[in-house]
DNA sequence: GTGAAAGCGCTAACAA
DNA sequence: TTGTTAGCGCTTTCAC
């Protein structure tokens, strides 16, 4: 494969008026280019990428960790970061598939090697304290989908607390008072934020929420599924279960087909996120909003101003969701 | 940040040593190997991954070009494709949204420019011929989901015709004779080879498909709206409607359930691909199943031994379908 | 088992 | 506007 040098020797100028070709074209004479350009093509040269990010010590590139790339929920993120990033002629690397913290541990390892000018970590099941040792001593990395105390400038997430509201105040609306609910993981700080306030909520009205109608799940379809068999054999008296993302939600919707659960005369189910295929299911979910492009956005901001080396002084806001009324949650005469 | 200098200088030892630390350490005496470890831990040291591919001439990385990642076509492929290729030790890197000609070749210069050892090249609607000179002029693509004369060895490729069979049979054993199609782009020859074949079993057995009842799509969940709506407004006789992919099959199917026809007893549904959401949207989606698992590991599979610098020479065998019956066609009395 | 030294292909002063 | 040159941080012979 050529080099500069080859190009350089065969279009009768030295290497640094190639690497100006490349890189600031509007340094160099007309003719000159366009020999080079000749030259380039007619070798089928190819500008070694590592080469040229070990020479000017920028690698142009974001990385982002995240535990999958094929969910509904992590997909449009991931197209709207690499969107924003390539916007500013910088690329994104994504790893995937990182959940625990040796994972995690990893692919931020993984992005350091590759010399990225900023990191997007999603947390997966981290706890704070793992994720406040990785921001102290990386700092260009952000995190999204959580607030590490003490790294609010570093950090943009929803509002949880808002978001389990949202959904305990409508179900007490339609009349809801035998509720249930399939949680995320007890050890994740944005489940439990969404149910905390969805329990008070709740209390508030007067509705107990009893640990036994709180089923531990993992964010998933099949533990959806699962979960929702649980809950509905050991609780049958439920009229509703606040599902505390759309993912479970439809593994529930898909354990009440297959039981011959009709939702939502039988049984109301409200959903978390708001995903493509909310709009797409039969019945079509009722669920909370959760303004991921706007999260993604944000991140890569973030993202690119530590990449140029801006220091972030300012706390992010919260990201505010909203309660999107569809088909699946049933008013209770 | 330090180098393996810095290293080298605090354990005590050569850089060369520490590059066989990390490289060979079996080359390495354990007392020598602790030390340079714990010089590596305490100066937070981070292997330059531009240098040492540079130096070794070796990116250890595949790349993927695709025109997107978010479907739910392509997530699982891309995931299965990354596994097969981290099992051996390397990483990938994918670009998307690469569909027109220049967009492919943007995508394909970003992995050269990267030096990956082998690239994976979803076609889109790029032609033949087009993809025939990047064949020829880059002996380290393989090609998926299209063969290209003359390139057998390295494209990897459903049995569409057979997959456009399995349909026409399916719906004519269930009593269909008044059929639509929402077809791909007239241009994409997956396209045209599902079609053809589906038209060509109709026609043998007496059925016609004229010109009219076809609605040239883009594939899109979006378009398999407006090319229902379309068909329908036309062709309001039609008993099925056989979309060329499960994309273009749940918009039609949104249409439908705006527009309050009743699938599957008012109108017949058949799509193609059998993506995840096939089986958890109502009614269920019957479909031709696509094994994109075994598309993308066996490409994965070709990619590598060209990695490794080994050259095909057996053509590659094309995957077969299968019909998946759920509850979207209906039998005719 | 370890070290010295010559690159890998490019960028970025600095000179001319 | 163009060329010279000294690295960037690592790998990899080849000696020892």
């Amino acid at each position: 494969m050529s080099t500069i040098h080859t190009v350089a020797a065969r279009a009768g100028v030295s290497s640094a008026t190639v690497s100006r070709v490349m890189n600031e074209p509007h340094k160099v004479r007309e003719a000159t280019r366009i020999k080079v350009e000749l030259a380039m093509r007619e070798l089928d040269f190819s500008r070694n990428s590592f080469a040229a990010s070990l020479a000017s010590r920028r690698s142009n590139c974001v990385g982002l960790v995240v535990s999958h790339l094929s969910s509904a929920f992590f997909a449009p993120l991931v197209n709207e970061i690499e969107e924003a990033v390539s916007a500013v002629g910088s690329y994104l690397i994504v790893t995937c598939g990182k959940n625990s913290e040796e994972e995690v541990a990893g692919g931020l390892q993984f992005m350091r090697q590759r010399r990225c000018d900023a990191i997007i970590l999603y947390p997966g099941q981290l706890s704070d304290q793992a994720l406040a040792e990785i921001l102290l001593g990386n700092p260009q990395v952000v995190v999204i989908h959580r607030t590490v105390p003490g790294f609010a400038t570093r950090c943009v997430q929803l509002d949880n607390h808002t978001g389990g509201r949202l959904a305990a105040e409508y179900l007490l609306r339609c009349g809801h008072h035998a509720i249930g609910v399939v949680a995320g993981p007890h050890s994740n700080p944005e489940s439990m934020q969404r149910l905390s306030t969805f329990r008070d909520t709740l209390q508030a009205a007067g509705v107990a929420l009893p640990t036994e109608r709180v089923i531990e799940g993992s964010f998933h379809f099949e533990s959806g599924r699962q979960c929702m068999a649980e809950l509905w054999t050991a609780q049958p008296a439920l009229t509703a279960v606040f599902c505390l993302n759309d993912q479970m939600a439809f593994g529930a919707l898909n354990y009440c087909r297959s039981a011959g659960i009709d939702v939502p005369s039988q049984l109301s189910l409200i959903g978390f996120d708001d995903v493509e295929y909310a709009d797409l299911i039969h019945p079509r979910l009722t669920t909370v909003h959760h303004p991921v492009a706007a999260l993604a956005r944000t991140a890569a901001q973030l993202a690119l101003r530590l990449a140029v080396g801006e220091s972030l002084t300012e706390p992010q806001d919260l990201l505010v969701p909203h309660l999107v009324v569809r088909d699946s949650v049933r008013t209770l005469s």
